[in-house]
DNA sequence: TAGATTGTTAATCGATTAACAATC
DNA sequence: TAGATTGTTAATCGATTAACAATC
């Protein structure tokens, strides 16, 4: 079946709702309370989860665990993916050394830069290693997934330095775009700025 | 006229591929030479463009100074945006930090955090104040976008923070979803690599 | 002029939403 | 049973693309 793209960064958030109400001590919902929640419509919800299967009793609601456990299957959380940072300024450290991202299922075991003098230093329990051993890194090490996190000038050399090295997909926070086989995700701070700039714009102009 | 969201994206994907251009000495392009080098079709571009106006001449091309000058004032970035970022965690600062955002027309002049050890401590010339300086700072310095970088627990009062401080747009990083009456543009590490991951999983699906 | 490329229309494709039968 | 909520159909809405007249 044909899966909206929109509708799995949705499952994502529900995702991670879900493992908020559980936290809360809740154990079951509905689509109606997350829909509320997330400002979102309730039919939103079960239609995205309906391209996977039947998860709820109608007339009862969802099971939090057994939602989040679905949830874990689909978007391919049930093992921890082995993950590097390619660039380690000061975004690719903070990246690093955000805690947060472990939780969720990614390990991060290793930071690559070309600046030697940076070699060797560490970022939690993740050594900092030149760019040069990346590929025997990588296939040592099963990496999955590579955080491109380089100036903008060094970012396709990047990625397809990983893609040659066996990596199966790219969280890119460069500010170009990249261009390889394998799937790329973009995480581009001055674009989002700049479709924020343009919304404050337009309100303006119709609060008129 | 409506305006497809997504198209307010590429509109700054093209400002960028634009500037790219003319940093390399060209100075005239066309719908096909930037789709070539985003990877998109020629005529989403014009289309794109054309909800703003008639920028090229048929048979010719875009002037790209003219281009530039025209997306510029679209993207509202004839002027510097100031702004704040709250939370001077480790991926508040190295946001702070990032040259390249005042060259986009952001101008990062304060970071704001809890906790008071952090206060006076400096990000390039922009100092961390006590969150509690907020409102007063923002309505001083006519602060106009927050960037949010608070642990997700922080994040929903931080927002209403900033909107009661006078900020008109945030950025937010934090992994939540925050509820606010100002445009918010959601910048999800968390359900990007999700979304990644799913990819990646489906590919292998389909490579069999 | 001949060739090239725009701007725009109309068709297609994709995503969201309303509505409701099914059923707990 | 009566009330609630699911899963799904069909309608609507929104975005992309192909195609081509306009025109440089």
């Amino acid at each position: 079946m044909k899966i909206p793209k929109p509708a799995i960064k949705r499952l994502a958030v529900y995702y991670r709702c879900l493992q908020r109400m559980k936290e809360e001590g809740k154990d079951k919902t509905s689509s109606k309370e997350m829909a509320q929640r997330l400002g979102i419509k309730a039919c939103q919800i079960r239609k995205d989860l309906s391209y996977f299967g039947e998860f709820g009793k109608r007339g009862v609601g969802y099971n939090i665990d057994n939602l989040l456990e679905k949830l874990k299957a689909i978007l391919g959380l049930e093992s921890v993916w082995r993950t590097v940072v390619i660039g380690a300024g000061n975004l690719g450290k903070a990246i690093a050394g955000y805690k947060g991202i472990k939780e969720q299922g990614f390990d991060i075991i290793a930071l690559f830069d070309v600046d030697r003098r940076k070699v060797g230093k560490k970022v939690n329990n993740a050594k900092i290693h030149h760019i040069d051993e990346l590929e025997e890194f990588v296939k040592k090490n099963d990496v999955k997934i590579a955080i491109l996190s380089v100036p903008k000038e060094a970012a396709q050399q990047a990625a397809e330095a990983a893609e040659k090295a066996g990596v199966e997909g790219i969280l890119n926070f460069s500010p170009r775009v990249i261009n390889v086989s394998i799937p790329v995700e973009n995480v581009d701070i001055a674009v989002s700025l700049k479709s924020l700039t343009f919304q404050i714009i337009r309100r303006k102009g119709k609060e008129k």
